[in-house]
DNA sequence: AATGCTGACAACCGCCAGATT
DNA sequence: CAATCTGGCGGTTGTCAGCAT
């Protein structure tokens, strides 16, 4: 299909931005505001394309953006989100005041991916890189074409599928919502390639795949997830509370009767999966109709 | 001092969704 | 309802500084 450059390109400029530049886009938007980046350059005389304009002010020249190294708390309040989100860099960007969703995705590339294979954790999935090897091996467990946990927070969904399988777990869950599965489809498709075979009639599944990670992005933009009203709150993260130890063994029964054991996350409410609230039940992930969205363990 | 390598990050590109015509 | 426009997103590339040889 195809369509039209958004600008003239044999008339703008490209690659780095001069001081002189910049200084044209601040006094214009200062003047205008911002919005219309087509006509901006134009109108700020700038021979730059709009989009360029628009990505120079919104990752470079805003006031409001916090420069300087991200903090302990922000790396991992980005890994919690990134599993949870995806490379929906946007989204993870909301929720760090400050921060452009480019400077995330850089620095994700440059520094927290390293850190997670440190650690053992595979940065796409944030599974132990030792499980994914052991899954190789062990995929013939049958999940009735269910989607294997992948996530910490996918865990959940297998929690709920075990409950449905009328085999017993520790668990007592409150409610939660059967989808948490698109979590992984999220995942999987923003990053533009999957580890799974296509299925055929590719548009259809795109599309379906576009509907759940929309639907899940509603879903996400839900949770009280945030540095902000929580950050007095994330000087009590401690190594115990991370993501990666609530990971737990969990038995389950096999069709043909046999008891097996899988890693995944326990049943936590959101804010005491990432670290933000104490081990009590918490305000954050209650909805409006007093239900947890998310449940941990009585036993815990 | 010259060269090559690597990491960091700014900027670009292609695509998409929603709005508008 | 289709075509077009626009803003936005995520992946990728280009550039440059710092370091090692």
């Amino acid at each position: 299909m195809g369509r039209s450059p958004c600008c003239e390109k044999a008339h703008t400029n490209k690659g780095a931005w001069t001081k002189e530049e910049d200084q044209r886009l601040i006094d214009y938007i200062r003047a205008h505001g911002e919005g219309c980046w087509r006509s901006l350059p134009k109108s700020a005389g700038l021979l730059r394309c709009g989009k360029s304009c628009r990505l120079r002010w919104i990752n470079y020249l805003r006031p409001d953006l916090k420069r300087g190294n991200f903090t302990e708390e922000e790396d991992e309040l980005i890994i919690k989100l990134h599993s949870l989100l995806g490379n929906k860099w946007s989204l993870i960007a909301g929720r760090l005041p400050g921060r452009t969703d480019n400077e995330i995705k850089n620095y994700w590339n440059t520094h927290i991916k390293r850190k997670l294979i440190g650690r053992g954790v595979d940065p796409q999935t944030h599974r132990p890189l030792k499980e994914i090897a052991a899954n190789a091996v062990a995929s013939h467990l049958d999940f009735r074409n269910s989607s294997p946990p992948s996530l910490p927070v996918a865990g959940i969904s297998l929690v709920n599928q075990i409950n449905n399988n009328n085999t017993t777990t520790t668990h007592n869950c409150a409610t939660l919502k059967p989808k948490t599965e698109s979590v992984e489809d999220a995942n999987c498709t923003s990053s533009g390639t999957t580890t799974e075979e296509e299925p055929p009639q590719l548009p259809q599944r795109q599309k379906q795949q576009r509907q759940e990670a929309r639907d899940q992005s509603v879903l996400n933009l839900e949770l009280s997830v945030g540095l902000g009203p929580f950050q007095a709150e994330s000087s009590r993260l401690s190594p115990g509370n991370t993501a990666e130890s609530k990971l737990q063994q969990v038995p389950f029964q096999l069709f043909n009767g046999t008891v097996q054991s899988a890693m995944v996350a326990q049943a936590v409410c959101l804010c005491c999966h990432l670290g933000f609230q104490s081990n009590e039940l918490c305000r954050n992930c209650q909805n409006s109709n007093g239900f947890f969205r998310y449940c941990r363990p009585l036993d815990s």
